[in-house]
RNA sequence: GCCCAGAUGGCGGAACGGUAUACGCGCAACACUUAAAAUGUUGUGACCCAACGGUCUUGUGGGUUCGAAUCCCACUCUGGGCACCA
């Protein structure tokens, strides 16, 4: 009997596999009819760290069984691989091991394509692309263009996240709990110049659109919560002795009687502009200041909340016409609605924690009938309005049409979500696109009038190549490496032939990431960012499949930048994912695997030990794909046997070459239910389908067809025995290309099943019995067991519940 | 605080409202072996019993039902997301 040597079964196959390119779909030939292209994509890695840990390859290899299981179903399947090698990670990897980014992704490149081809996957390599290299970045910058053509991107003065540690801003989504996503470190605020996307734009549509798409509920759930749409009213408020109004706005304008005083923004600007009428303006700017200064975290963790009267000045509440106070307080976010609030003590918690610091009065206007006065704590419940005049005894939801057309408020939406800012103050990234021209700036001139004296690089003249830079580590100077490098920045003005300035900052990784999915396919195409034709025919993405970490970043701005593209007439679709599932996370001993912690389980020790076969199935046996789980190597073994008895059973059937079909049911109904299985993700229970399979045909002198249709289920998992072991039986093409089996329903009934009798709801007794017996025959069998006769000994049956092929439940 | 997911043997995990604990690991006994490993066979939720058999058991407490791991209500714990968003 032929030995099972993995090693050497797995590294021919790979080699074979490329060699033939069954895994190379027709991308261009839109005549192909007889198959249906399949875009099945996993999400591509980033190479920042040492290699891939068996972490990433858990994901890798789930999404591969599902392409294979698609590619066997009748499919031309394109399964691209790439690495996501720019930006600040890979910069930052390439600091730690002290050597130059560029150098470095060439090291990491090959490391990386190596243990992605050792685990067997069948990726389309012809196809590969890498974001740092200038055939790609070229289009990358190229959709920067597209945007800011559309007036999508803008450059801005604002606030924004600055992480002192990178060195660089940073977007709203990179920045967890007031800290840095990358380093942790606590995030503090800058006023900058910086380049942003809108995609407020489409928050409407980004919101819209989730209500029909495939996708995992939680990931939907997470993007959601993220734009954050709330429906409300904008009041304007007059200020007393003066012209000027403060808008605010409210989603509960029903309180509206309940507004005791205002609070505005430190960065609001009634405060500059009403500096005369401030009787205590020195006091004021010393707390705007000092809450400018003030980290997101140091705001938020702070739930103490400070403040200052700006003295001198009095609102007027548009529905009692009554004085209040107004305050700066840092409570309120100049960036979310008008940045002023009209505050409500009595309904709103956070308004009640400052009335009661400052002492404020709070007017009940809301109740249930059960208020009892002094409130201890805000009521944000249903009520009936009191105390509000004339709204006295509507409901909340009346009251809040009757009083905002009575202000003459205006209905509208808010959403939380902000634009995206894309530049960094990095090296290791795509230069932004653009040059500044002063002398333009001056008279006026510029692709655009809110922006004068700026330009886009033409088209012709891309990419705008990353200088080779030996200082690319961040200076910390608010700009990038690159505004040291006078050849790189120091242009001629496209229009007025005067000396400009090219835009120093790179753009956001997830500029790179969020349009590649596009390029795959074209990536042959040397004229454009993708060929029409072959986008017509490969997209949207069938399925994508990626860690739920990347809900409101990648797939967020993957989905803008998709309509937008939609909405240019570039492309006819605007989702670009028809399918999304997120998959588990495999972890190690209850902590998320990572090189701080030293918990990373290198996954080439495994295919040494066990081959890769058996490791892709240990991994997709562990627990549920969506779930995903703690990584042991105590059950590989148990993996490993079963792999091992599969292939003693396939050496058998070469040299029997056994013709009469013996374990059909036992066939079929693993055809059923892995089917089902590997459709839905359920990958463990799939390879538990196969084990039970495994035990009944074993010993059974299994004949040859038999036994390949079970290889062709394990196929999808074990890519390369199963290969083995098919073409030893004979065959002349790959089983990957093969076509998946189907079942027959009629194999898979049994004649007989096991009759349960219960009493009262508990099992008494199980008999088998033929399929289909009556609920007579049933109650008779069931009557003439010992215990049950025992039992019953002639009290009275009140009721019987007969499910047929099931059970038959005597109620006593 | 809000939203989402989850809690099942010693462990990973299975179970259209219908035999809870499939499959695998581990463990035990046996076979093979001079011996061990490997492999194979059998057993393996807990408790009571000499045995036949019985009782209990899906985080906790209630409910609906002939029948609940599964549906409903309340609570505890774990993981994830959001968080001064008016």
């Amino acid at each position: 009997m032929k030995k099972y040597e993995f090693s050497k079964i797995e590294k021919r196959w790979q080699t074979e596999w490329k060699k033939t390119g069954i895994y190379e779909p027709s991308l261009k030939s839109t005549k192909t009819a007889k198959r249906k292209p399949f875009y099945n994509l996993m999400m591509f890695p980033y190479p920042s760290a040492e290699g891939l840990h068996v972490g990433n390859m858990y994901a890798f290899v789930g999404s591969d069984i599902y392409g294979r299981f698609k590619r066997m179903g009748g499919y031309d399947v394109f399964e691209p691989i790439g690495l996501d090698g720019f930006g600040i990670h890979s910069e930052n990897y390439a600091i730690k091991v002290g050597t130059h980014p560029l150098k470095q992704s060439k090291v990491s490149e090959k490391r990386f394509y190596k243990q992605l081809e050792m685990i067997g996957n069948g990726f389309a390599w012809n196809e590969h692309l890498e974001t740092y290299d200038p055939e790609y970045y070229r289009w990358t910058q190229w959709v920067f263009i597209a945007m800011w053509k559309r007036g999508l991107a803008y450059r801005k003065k604002q606030a924004v996240n600055w992480c002192p540690s990178c060195k660089t801003v940073l977007a709203d989504e990179q920045v967890v709990g007031g800290a840095c996503e990358r380093c942790s470190s606590v995030v503090i605020k800058k006023e900058l110049e910086q380049w942003s996307f809108r995609i407020t734009r489409y928050a409407d549509r980004l919101l819209k659109n989730l209500d029909h798409i495939d996708w995992s509920e939680r990931v939907k759930i997470a993007q959601r919560n993220w734009i954050g749409k709330s429906e409300g009213a904008e009041i304007n408020f007059k200020i007393a002795n003066s012209e000027h109004v403060l808008k605010v706005f409210t989603t509960r304008p029903d309180t509206l009687f309940g507004a005791t005083y205002m609070v505005v923004a430190p960065e609001h600007e009634i405060i500059s502009k009403l500096k005369s009428q401030i009787s205590n303006y020195s006091e004021v700017e010393k707390y705007v200041k000092i809450s400018k200064e003030k980290s997101e975290e140091e705001r938020v963790e702070n739930k103490e909340k400070t403040g200052i009267e700006l003295k001198g000045i009095k609102a007027i509440n548009p529905a009692n016409k009554k004085e209040i106070p107004i305050f700066a307080a840092d409570y309120v976010l100049s960036g979310y609605g008008t940045g002023a609030i009209m505050a409500v003590p009595a309904h709103d918690e956070r308004d009640f924690d400052f009335a009661k610091k400052f002492k404020l009065p709070i007017v009940v206007v809301i109740s249930d009938g059960k208020t009892v006065e002094p409130l201890t704590e805000a009521y944000i419940g249903d009520g009936e309005l009191i105390n509000s005049g004339p709204l006295n005894g509507l409901s909340v939801e009346d009251a809040k049409k009757k009083i905002t057309n009575y202000v003459g408020g205006t209905f509208t939406t808010q959403f939380r979500l902000r634009d995206w800012i894309v530049s960094r103050q990095r090296y290791w990234s795509p230069p932004i696109p653009m040059m500044y021209c002063e002398a333009c700036a001056r008279v006026g001139k510029g692709e655009q009038k809110e922006m004068p004296g700026w330009y886009a690089e033409k088209e012709k003249n891309l990419p705008v190549l990353l200088p080779m830079v030996k200082e690319f580590r961040p200076k910390g100077k608010d700009e990038s490496p690159l505004a040291s490098v006078k050849s790189f920045y120091k242009v001629g003005c496209p229009v007025c032939g005067g000396g400009a300035r090219r835009e120093t900052d790179v753009s956001d990784t997830f500029l790179d990431s969020a349009w590649y999915f596009l390029r795959y396919p074209s990536v042959q195409d040397r004229k454009s960012a993708w060929n029409n034709e072959i986008t017509k025919k490969w997209l949207p993405v069938h399925m994508y499949i990626g860690g739920a970490e990347h809900s409101v970043l990648h797939l967020l701005y993957s989905r803008f930048i998709t309509m937008v593209f939609k909405d240019a007439g570039l492309i006819d679709f605007e989702e670009p994912f028809t399918r999304f599932r997120a998959h588990g996370l495999l972890i190690k001993e209850g902590a998320k695997m990572s090189k701080s912690k030293g918990n990373v389980v290198n996954p080439d020790e495994y295919i040494k030990r066990f081959g890769a076969d058996t490791l892709r199935t240990n991994l997709m046996f562990l627990a549920p794909f969506e779930q995903g789980g703690d990584f042991r190597d105590a059950g590989i073994v148990g993996v490993a046997r079963f792999i091992e008895r599969v292939w003693r059973l396939g050496q058998t059937v070469i040299e029997h070459k056994n013709k009469k079909p013996t374990c059909e049911r036992a066939i079929h109904k693993a055809i059923k239910k892995v089917t089902e299985d590997i459709e839905s993700l359920q990958y463990n229970t799939a390879i538990s389908a196969l084990m039970i399979c495994l035990n009944e045909i074993e010993n059974k002198e299994v004949s040859v067809a038999e036994f390949q249709m079970f290889l062709q289920l394990l196929a999808p998992f074990a890519p390369h025995m199963t290969e083995e072991l098919w073409f030893g039986l004979g065959n002349k093409k790959s089983i990957h290309i093969s076509e998946w089996p189907v079942y027959d329903p009629k194999k898979i009934v049994e004649e007989n099943f096991v009759l349960v009798v219960q009493i009262n709801g508990k099992v008494r007794a199980t008999i088998e019995v033929p399929r289909g017996i009556s609920e007579n025959d049933a109650k008779k069998i069931a009557m003439s067991q010992d215990g049950i006769k025992k039992m019953i000994n002639g009290i009275e049956i009140k009721k019987i519940i007969f499910v047929p092929n099931r059970l038959i439940n005597l109620v006593i």
